[in-house]
RNA sequence: GGUCCGGUAGCUCAGUUGGAUAGAGCAUCAGCCUUCUAAGCUGAGGGUCAUUGGUUCGAAUCCAAUCCGGAUCACCA
């Protein structure tokens, strides 16, 4: 139990005791004291003013004086000011919690719960690379999982690959006008991008013909509906979904180009799936929903005999599920896949990492399986995340400001190629190992960078603060790490590592107790990083660790401590900290290094 | 126009189940390497928490209104 639900339960047992009624963990609020007065947590008791008609100070007293007496192992001291009270915690209870975890690499994770959870992420479309704001996706969705089992849960990582429709076929007809048979091999071109270049080909090819309708006396309208190309894209979409062999020839060719490209990229980053859905296989999925959606009155056919559903009355619009062709709609396809996934896997939650534009979709999906009756419907997590800006702005693929993942992974780790060189510490590596240093380092400060704000926030991508690698960063927290992890190798390579004798000496320091005091929350961190899904969480907590043992480092050495029993101690609450440091970037996907 | 999200230091962000003098990092300035890795540490300056009103012992946090920015409201996906 956490030293804070120790003290909410010690002063609701204390309160009771003393006032003679019940009391709840709400009428009375913990705080970490502030750094400023004496002591370690405090309790707010402005609420109990009112009910038991005594001055803060008067109740203070009493439930200072009654804790101290009672829980003298967990509290040594206390004092009031303003009302506050301010306890202090035991040394006793601080070194036990040392004593219990310093070598723990389990420390802070949660017991399997049972539960079993999908987070579906990453899900790119095969006309295009992976850009920055896939990255924040990516990193998020793989973050959110780990986070997940850290509190206890199975976690299923799935992705939707949108590999058919019109966007499709466009890269498609690009590459049988104007590719002359090159391939990704011929142009020595990684798939994913090759690809996409036809896909920009054909929009440039379209404006072409738009312009020149337009200037031969066509409406706007009229030339984007004939031009020749368009119409040669939406005929090519009624062969692939009639299965046109040329077509589908084409078609698997060029999606195996793509993937060829996204396992590199996805290797790289570290993004990995324990399930892949193809759009192409799930896009008819929906169809006999709408039959029962029927059945359950929950759709209506309209007398054109497209099918709606009327969601005014939960304060959304009317919403077509099946088209009067009988063709299916977005929608219709997520909720056929979201039933599929429960059935296949009997989820009892499923998370989607979507950026924010698609709130007002997600909600419409979460409602219709609701209103359908579907099992854990309620369960459906939508993760909006802010989109990734730019300093100058939105990122355009028109005005060619898209900021290409594989580029940014590539100069990310050839500055942190330049920081390494420069410092000269690692001249003793092989190839080999700087290679996977570099990797290490650079793509640490690029999902440090990407993971550090809160997911639903837009955040601000500055190049120039990216590559930094000081402060609230990457590198910062893997440096702290490596320190660490030399310390410890050198005592142990001169016999005085930690032994397992217990540490009892009283007395901590300032900065001893600072650290040991952040270790102990870090359980709190993974479970609000949890609750809230939310890497931030982590990253925020971690970098606030590395940080309190970089002013305990630089304050008191640990190899040559005052005593053996401050060595021994020290060295705990170093191997702690390298333990958390360690798992709570791994948390965020993060990879520490032994030296940098 | 409707709905949703956001506005905190020059910049990027924490802090929002209401609590003490609002915190970090970057940038600026001043210090610290003969002692465990200076990708580090210590200190200084920098704030009308968008604005106005309300709720109360107490508001960046809750409520209302206003201003500014963004997203969305397709028989696209």
């Amino acid at each position: 139990m956490s030293i804070v639900s120790s003290l909410q339960k010690c002063t609701i047992e204390s309160l009771s005791a003393l006032f003679n009624q019940p009391f709840t963990e709400k009428d009375f609020q913990i705080n970490q004291t502030k750094p400023e007065f004496e002591g370690d947590y405090t309790v707010v008791m402005f609420s109990l003013v009112k009910s038991l008609k005594l001055s803060p100070d008067a109740i203070g007293n009493q439930l200072g004086e009654h804790l101290t007496k009672k829980y003298p192992r967990l509290f040594t001291k206390y004092n009031i000011i303003k009302g506050f009270l301010n306890l202090t915690v035991a040394d006793a209870y601080w070194l036990d919690l040392l004593n219990k975890n310093h070598n723990d690499i389990c420390y802070g994770k949660k017991e399997m719960n049972g539960k079993k959870v999908m987070v579906e992420y990453s899900s790119p479309n095969t006309n295009k690379p992976l850009h920055l704001g896939h990255l924040r996706n990516n990193f998020l969705g793989w973050s959110v999982a780990e986070i997940l089992k850290a509190n206890g849960y199975e976690v299923i990582k799935s992705c939707i690959v949108n590999d058919r429709g019109i966007h499709i076929c466009k890269s498609m007809i690009a590459w049988q006008l104007f590719a002359n048979g090159a391939t990704p091999e011929t142009t020595k071109t990684k798939g994913d991008h090759f690809v996409g270049e036809y896909y920009v080909k054909f929009n440039d090819a379209y404006k072409k013909e738009v312009d020149e309708l337009i200037g031969a006396g066509k409406t706007k309208d009229e030339a984007e509906k004939e031009a020749p190309i368009m119409k040669a894209t939406q005929q090519m979409l009624l062969d692939w979904e009639n299965g046109k062999p040329d077509v589908m020839e084409l078609w698997k060719k060029m999606n195996s180009w793509v993937y060829a490209g996204f396992d590199v990229t996805y290797k790289r980053i570290g993004s990995d799936f324990d399930k892949t859905y193809y759009e192409s296989d799930t896009y008819l999925l929906g169809k006999d929903i709408v039959q029962q959606g029927m059945d359950k009155k929950v759709f209506t056919k309209k007398d054109d005999g497209s099918i709606w559903i009327d969601l005014t009355a939960d304060g959304l619009d009317e919403k077509i599920v099946q088209r009067k062709d009988g063709t299916s709609v977005y929608i219709t396809q997520d909720i056929g896949l979201a039933l599929q996934k429960y059935e296949q896997y009997k989820i009892d939650q499923s998370i989607y990492v979507i950026g924010n534009e698609q709130n007002y979709h997600m909600k419409v999906l979460q409602l219709i399986c609701q209103k359908l009756g579907m099992p854990n419907a309620g369960n459906i997590f939508h993760l909006s995340y802010g989109m990734v800006e730019l300093t100058t702005g939105k990122m355009k693929s028109r005005e060619g400001t898209v900021v290409d993942a594989d580029d940014l992974v590539d100069e990310m780790v050839a500055t942190s190629k330049q920081h390494t060189e420069e410092l000269g510490k690692v001249k003793d590596f092989t190839e080999a190992e700087l290679k996977g240093l570099y990797d290490t380092i650079g793509l640490g400060a690029m999902k440090f960078y990407l993971l550090r704000v809160d997911p639903k926030k837009t955040m601000v991508f500055n190049p120039e603060d990216s590559i930094d690698f000081h402060g609230f960063t990457g590198p910062f927290v893997q440096y702290t790490y490596a320190r660490i992890k030399s310390i410890l190798r050198k005592l142990e390579a001169d016999g005085s590592a930690a032994n397992n004798q217990r540490s009892t000496a009283n007395g901590l320091l300032k900065l001893e107790k600072e650290l040991i005091v952040t270790a102990e929350q870090y359980p709190a961190a993974i479970e609000q990083a949890g609750y809230e899904h939310n890497p931030s969480v982590i990253a925020n907590y971690v970098f606030h660790l590395a940080k309190t043992f970089n002013s305990f480092y630089t304050e008191h050495s640990i190899a040559n401590a005052e005593t053996e029993e401050k060595k021994q101690l020290r060295l705990k609450l170093a191997s702690l900290t390298a333990n958390i440091i360690l798992s709570g970037m791994k948390l965020l996907g993060i990879a520490v290094p032994e030296r940098m």
